[in-house]
RNA sequence: CGGGGUGUAGCUUAGCCUGGUAGAGCGCCUGGUUUGGGACCAGGAGGUCGCAGGUUCGAAUCCUGUCGCCCCGACCA
């Protein structure tokens, strides 16, 4: 059975090219850069008003809303409960959350536009770049028993974020379409399942509309939270790095992906000799260290990097091989954390980047830093090879635990493929992907800034336990369109095509051949199909380009020699062979066939 | 925000270096011939050359500023 919730906002019959709006180029479009944005804009789907910010003409609205519903569906399914918020919203919410140092850089200010009546103040109104602020508020007034948990609320509606620099058109953009949903839980245990469900809600989504995504463990970024799971997309025009092993299923983004690199039962190195100060004048790279005549190689050297956590200077340390992976910071709790400025490493530190390390004893100001971290890896090295914290010297037989002053160990450090899986020890792989979709458990960090609580069966008050989820739909539409194409165009998924069937009559002036499109289209709808009609007095050539090109999966032909032989042609988009079928089967054969379609996207 | 690029008709662009008439293809309009994989012929409409200053007898072209857009980096669905 064929889902056609949607059905109140489109007509339930065939539509005709003529009366409907699809301007198709043959060209791309100047600014157009990947596969999936020339076609986005090739196919009539959408046109750009400005940087990230498009229209999505009908074709594109259509595809919308097929994925809008699929995703309602899901969602319903897993127990979401739909609502509609502002997209505007006072900024003092904002101010009480507990990320708006980090959150008010991507945001748009809604004041009065130009010289309005209000003139040139502060911000007072904020577009939403998404709604926690918003929905822990409204379910802090409206829930208080734990008998009215758990809640799942979702909508699916526009997020503004001023994205420094948007990106392919509807990848990156500055406005786009959300699936975003907010589970509210009486505790943990609670909170993990609805988790798991809309987990395995995403999961179903992603299937039934076609795209091959896969979840992948995620940073939780400026979200905050304590795990995350992403959905990714393959593609190589994806912005994320995504660390994987085929036969141990692990798959995590390069933000957060670990390795076993350090074995769990590692003893650590006693020391080898006592910290011994040389001089090497104009060494301040790791590189310039491992040549003659110093010959230390990368692998042995503390790799010394500070930065600013909340206004305090903090260190980490690497092995010199290794690279930070800035994200892992952010397990380190700071609401805010930047690289430190040669101005503020010098005070602290005693000496300029490229002589630094953080032994015992050698840092000028120890009480001004707000920790030093260390990577585990370091533990490999033993003993190695640091700056001394004077410009022109390193220190060498410096012991990982006699003699640096290490607040935590941690995982901060890129993992590199090749390295051993954690799971498998077998050796990790990398590809890129498209992030279409991102789920968090959120713990209580915003139920506790917005007092979000509730009373339990012992009339105990306890903080309520959320989760978010979103799922970017207008990207996702792009996704796809990058993950099935062809050079002739885009090869849409039954479920997400704007129109599942194109009749395309070449000869639309005969009546007769009119009359059979409109027979063909009402037992394709009879099956369950939306059909369009390519009723344009073009040449056969122009209609079989522009069916390539806006990829709807079913194609039916009406040709002049066709129809009088007695037969229509059918062909699939993602298939070469043409079938002639016989007027007298139509129906049966256009039931068997809509049927086929639908099934391919459940597989 | 840093680095690189770019802005000429609805779209794709030539011309810019070396200043002097803005040109093509697609699309659009009219007429005709065509009609199974982006037809052809004839005619036609459509451009403040992003914007503002400057240099010059003269600026699409050179200079300065500014804005938009694209790509690379940090960020995100």
């Amino acid at each position: 059975m064929l889902r056609r919730g949607w059905a109140d906002s489109l007509p339930d019959f065939m539509k005709l090219w003529t009366q409907f709006f699809i301007p198709t180029l043959k060209e791309s479009p100047a600014d157009a850069e990947i596969a999936s944005h020339k076609l986005l804009v090739r196919a009539g789907l959408v046109r750009k008003l400005g940087g990230g910010l498009y229209t999505y003409i009908p074709l594109g609205l259509r595809v919308i809303h097929k994925l809008t519903q699929i995703c309602r569906e899901e969602i319903d399914a897993a127990g979401g409960i739909e609502l509609w918020m502002p997209h505007v919203h006072p900024v003092e919410l904002w101010q009480q959350g507990p990320r708006w140092a980090a959150a008010r850089e991507i945001m748009f200010r809604a004041d009065s536009a130009g010289d309005g009546k209000r003139g040139p103040k502060d911000p007072e109104w904020v577009l939403g770049p998404t709604h926690e602020e918003v929905i822990t508020p409204l379910v802090k007034a409206e829930i208080t028993s734990y008998r009215d948990l758990p809640k799942n609320f979702y909508q699916i509606a526009t997020k503004f974020r001023n994205e420094i620099r948007p990106r392919y058109g509807l990848m990156r953009a500055r406005e786009f379409i959300m699936m975003d949903a907010y589970s509210f839980d009486a505790n943990d245990d609670g909170a993990i399942k609805s988790y798991l469900a809309m987990k395995a809600a995403y999961e179903s989504f992603f299937r039934r509309i076609g795209a091959h995504a896969i979840a992948v463990e995620a940073d939780t970024g400026v979200m905050g939270g304590s795990f995350s799971h992403e959905f990714m997309v393959p593609a190589e025009v994806g912005d994320d790095d995504v660390i994987y092993n085929e036969e141990s299923g692990y798959a995590a983004n390069r933000e957060k992906a670990t390795s076993g690199l350090v074995p769990a039962d590692l003893k650590d190195a006693p020391p080898a000799g006592a910290v011994e100060e040389f001089p090497t004048p104009g060494v301040v790279t790791i590189a310039a260290l491992e040549a003659a005549p110093y010959s230390v190689p990368a692998d042995q050297q503390f790799k010394t990097l500070v930065y600013v956590g909340d206004g305090k200077p903090f260190i980490v340390i690497l092995r010199g091989c290794d690279e930070l992976e800035e994200a892992k910071l952010g397990a380190l709790g700071f609401s805010l954390f930047r690289s430190a400025t040669l101005e503020e490493i010098e005070p602290v530190l005693g000496a300029k980047p490229g002589s630094l390390g953080a032994v015992k004893g050698t840092i000028k100001n120890a009480a001004a830093l707000g920790g030093v971290f260390a990577d585990e890896a370091i533990r490999l090295i033993g003993n190695g090879t640091t700056g001394a914290n004077r410009d022109g010297f390193h220190a060498r037989n410096v012991n990982v635990v006699r003699d640096l002053a290490i607040t935590k160990f941690g995982d901060f450090r890129r993992v590199r493929p090749g390295e051993p899986d954690i799971k498998s020890g077998k050796p990790l792989q990398v590809r890129r992907g498209i992030e279409v979709g991102h789920i968090f458990k959120l713990g209580t960090k915003y139920s506790e800034k917005f007092g979000a609580t509730y009373t339990d069966d012992q009339k105990q008050t306890n903080l309520m336990v959320m989760g978010c989820y979103g799922i970017g739909i207008s990207r996702t539409m792009q996704a796809v369109i990058e993950q099935s194409h062809d050079t002739d165009g885009i090869v849409w998924p039954w479920n997400c095509a704007p129109f599942h069937v194109l009749i395309c009559v070449l000869d639309p002036q005969l009546p007769e051949a009119m009359d059979l499109a409109r027979k063909l289209a009402a037992a394709a709808e009879k099956a369950g199909a939306d059909v369009l009609v390519d009723d344009r007095a073009e040449r056969p050539g122009v209609k079989f380009k522009d069916a390539d090109l806006i990829g709807i999966p079913l194609r039916l032909t009406i040709g002049g020699k066709g129809l009088k032989e007695g037969i229509f042609e059918l062909k699939w988009r993602n298939q070469k062979d043409v079938a002639k079928v016989p007027l007298a089967e139509a129906e049966a054969r256009l039931a068997t066939e809509v049927a086929r379609g639908a099934a391919t996207a459940l597989r």
